[in-house]
DNA sequence: CTATTCTATTGGCAATCATCAATCTAACCT
DNA sequence: AGGTTAGATTGATGATTGCCAATAGAATAG
């Protein structure tokens, strides 16, 4: 059903490639991929671990104080995981007080674990 | 206790970062991330998902056929995949035969879902 | 042995990514 | 206003990644 060729019997140039469908379309392999790679940064794991188990918002000075990475750094993956809707901040006077977005980094997990489990 | 200073009330030039401790070392979010990271390629992604859904290896052809990318990309992140154990082949003849090492998958996938309920 | 086929590897190029110094902006204080 | 500070942005640089053409290797067929 899947091989009109056995496996282990195939000839020199039997072709060998009719039924095999991939059970995931570019498109949405992209999308799977795209919500694996704003996780697979050591510094966004940091930032996220770091404010995920604060209970309440964090200074950027603090992240930066804890981070191995330089000040532009640090505000550029804050950045992405901003532009990512998993983080939000507050401003008050100087400072920035950055918090993940719960509701948000808990439906990225439900939607990796669906995918990953759809993998086989 | 996490703040001397309540965060609203800094003042300028007040230090703020006493106590805040990430709860993620920087060896261990590397790890996150190498795990996270082999998943986070499209292509890799699609060879898991039929390779994963097949019930008997598949040949290379079978992939590449699939796929919209050249062979020696897909013998690329075929190797990429191998090296990380997510996957094996065997050899008949000219053509190999992949497949998924499920228990490995499987590994993966429970390390990445406790890790990322970790983040919080 | 020679020719052919399937897959892996090499090497090079282009694109993307990560980082930081320098600069900018906004808010604060005197 | 003028000086200072927190954080964002810019721009440049180096590292990494992804891709493919060409080539190499290994097995098969004649």
């Amino acid at each position: 059903m899947k091989d009109l060729i056995p496996l282990t019997e195939r000839k020199r140039g039997d072709r060998c490639c009719d039924a095999l469908v991939s059970p995931l379309t570019t498109a949405a392999a992209e999308a799977v991929s795209a919500d694996l790679a704003i996780l697979a940064h050591p510094i966004r794991l940091q930032i996220l671990a770091m404010l995920g188990t604060s209970a309440e918002p964090v200074c950027v000075c603090d992240l930066e104080a804890e981070l191995p990475v330089k000040q532009p750094t640090v505000s550029h993956h804050l950045r992405l995981l901003r532009e990512a809707g998993l983080i939000d901040y507050d401003k008050h006077g100087l400072w920035a007080y950055y918090y993940v977005r719960r509701e948000a980094l808990a439906a990225l997990r439900t939607r990796l674990a669906a995918q990953l489990t759809a993998l086989g």
